[in-house]
DNA sequence: GTAATCTGTGGAGTATACTCCATAGTCAAG
DNA sequence: CTTGACTATGGAGTATACTCCACAGATTAC
């Protein structure tokens, strides 16, 4: 268990963003009194989730879908299963045609930087 | 050639969209007159670049990196042969490793699905 | 025991990427 | 020759995802 500091300096995001992310329901934390307030502590766990989180945004996902998909396997997670399974393996599809774009992308700069690279060779 | 609305029909994209990018110098328009005012004409080529513009918005490359590398190529470019083969070649790498990302994200969910059908059958 | 650094809250502000609206000119169909 | 569907422009508004700030209490290091 930790506090936001530490979370920040281990995930390589800011208090403000993770705090953000709680507040969206993406992560949760457990109280700890402090006096007169309370901190908040975060276990490895968050901490893989953040992980995850900033992998997905960088691959496109909307914190919304994100969201969607952490609810779907939340053990506390009223979705019932059989819709659980249909999210995620639905995430999965998703996942397979971006790949699919990217290649396509991807063959199609090796192409241009091709065509580049014999310009500069003339 | 074609007007606006017809681009956007093609793409998929609205009107307001396409002007957008336009204004951001994503595509290019020639003009053609009409009466006291100006329409903008857009060629295959620019329907073909809206197609790929979208496609990287949806794996996570923000406009400005996409205009950055569109800039990269085009024929009147101002940046040299050398700086836009750099540019491909970093494109690519991200490209490379979003790839990977995927893969993990990927097979990460496929255990979680798996999990989830072996407690339903249970 | 006090200064520096941490913590939370509330709210305002920013960047990106649209989206909508009002106004007004253009053009093809009947 | 008018009506309906198209076009452009300028500017306001929206959704997403932060980012910053002021304030105030908590904790650590000296």
């Amino acid at each position: 268990m930790m506090l936001i500091g530490e979370l920040a300096q281990k995930t390589g995001l800011t208090r403000d963003t993770i705090r953000f992310y709680e507040k969206m329901g993406l992560i949760s934390a457990s109280d700890r009194p402090a006096g007169t307030r309370v901190y908040k502590e975060f276990s490895e766990n968050m901490m893989e989730r953040l992980l995850l989180i900033h992998q997905a945004k960088t691959l496109g996902f909307t914190l919304n879908e994100i969201k969607q998909l952490l609810q779907a396997w939340g053990d506390h997670s009223k979705i019932p299963k059989s819709e659980q399974v249909r999210i995620v393996e639905r995430k999965i599809e998703e996942i397979s045609q971006k790949r699919h774009q990217l290649a396509e992308i991807e063959s199609y700069l090796t192409v241009k930087l091709n065509r580049l690279k014999h310009e500069i060779n003339r």
